[in-house]
DNA sequence: CCCCAGAATGTAACGTTGTAACATTGCATC
DNA sequence: GATGCAATGTTACAACGTTACATTCTGGGG
């Protein structure tokens, strides 16, 4: 009973095309998957995306450069990302071992981590079962 | 005993540049670091990078668009990243957990890794035991 | 000594990703 | 309908990285 009958945004869009999308994707593809919609300028997407991430319904893949779907709910735990080099798929993973991990590191070193970036590059066990690599 | 009396190259120049830093410096900032040794090209600087990144003697991290040099050996394992937002120091850890971590999720998922991304944002000691932030 | 192969470098242009600054429009509320 | 704020439009620019191709340097082998 949230968000009563707003009108629809920019963010909207942006988080439906993601959706859509089975990948992460650029925030210039997303610019071009929306170019229907009417929006022109790399600002509106840019703009979008970043209430999205404060919405937390999306995430940036740094290592990608790129952007995607939240899973859904993950309560202050932080998302491990695997990230297949082959077919380009990635899935999202709330870990308790990584969780642990950072707390630990933190409570060794004084360390106060607020965000982390958890990225794992290989083959998915669908690509690593069919063809050897290359 | 390696590298028998070869000439300096641009690669040397960059990595000497990056341990003269004392956190990571973006591409262009090595560029114009190097200005004076006759460098002007970024191109140049990515060729050097690229070759340190092989030899394993610098790491890119992903989440500041910046580089910086390895701390030493770490055979295989996964280097954690700890970058305080506030002062802008990163320090590199070699974590067993970490790499239980990884090891963990790879055994539960099928997901072969390769390369890992681990970089944690926060308050280092340091900056947290001063000025609350802000 | 000359030639050759491969590595290193130079140069210019271009592609991708992200931000700044400022004007305008739509909508709710008083 | 005045006012205020969120959303949007527009333009330009900054930052990061790559491609393509020409040139130079260096260490062998004939």
């Amino acid at each position: 009973m949230e968000k009563r009958s707003k009108r629809i945004t920019h963010a909207d869009r942006v988080l439906k095309y993601l959706q859509s999308q089975d990948r992460p994707v650029s925030a210039y593809d997303i610019l071009e998957g929306l170019r229907d919609d009417g929006v022109t300028a790399s600002t509106t997407i840019y703009r979008a995306l970043e209430k999205l991430l404060d919405a937390e319904k999306v995430h940036r893949i740094e290592s990608l450069n790129a952007w995607t779907v939240c899973c859904g709910e993950h309560d202050g735990k932080t998302p491990v990302f695997a990230i297949c080099d082959d077919c380009g798929t990635v899935t999202e993973h709330v870990d308790d071992e990584f969780a642990d991990s950072i707390a630990g590191l933190s409570e060794r070193t004084g360390f106060a981590p607020k965000h982390s970036v958890l990225e794992l590059h290989g083959r998915c066990s669908d690509c690593s079962t069919s063809v050897p690599s290359h």
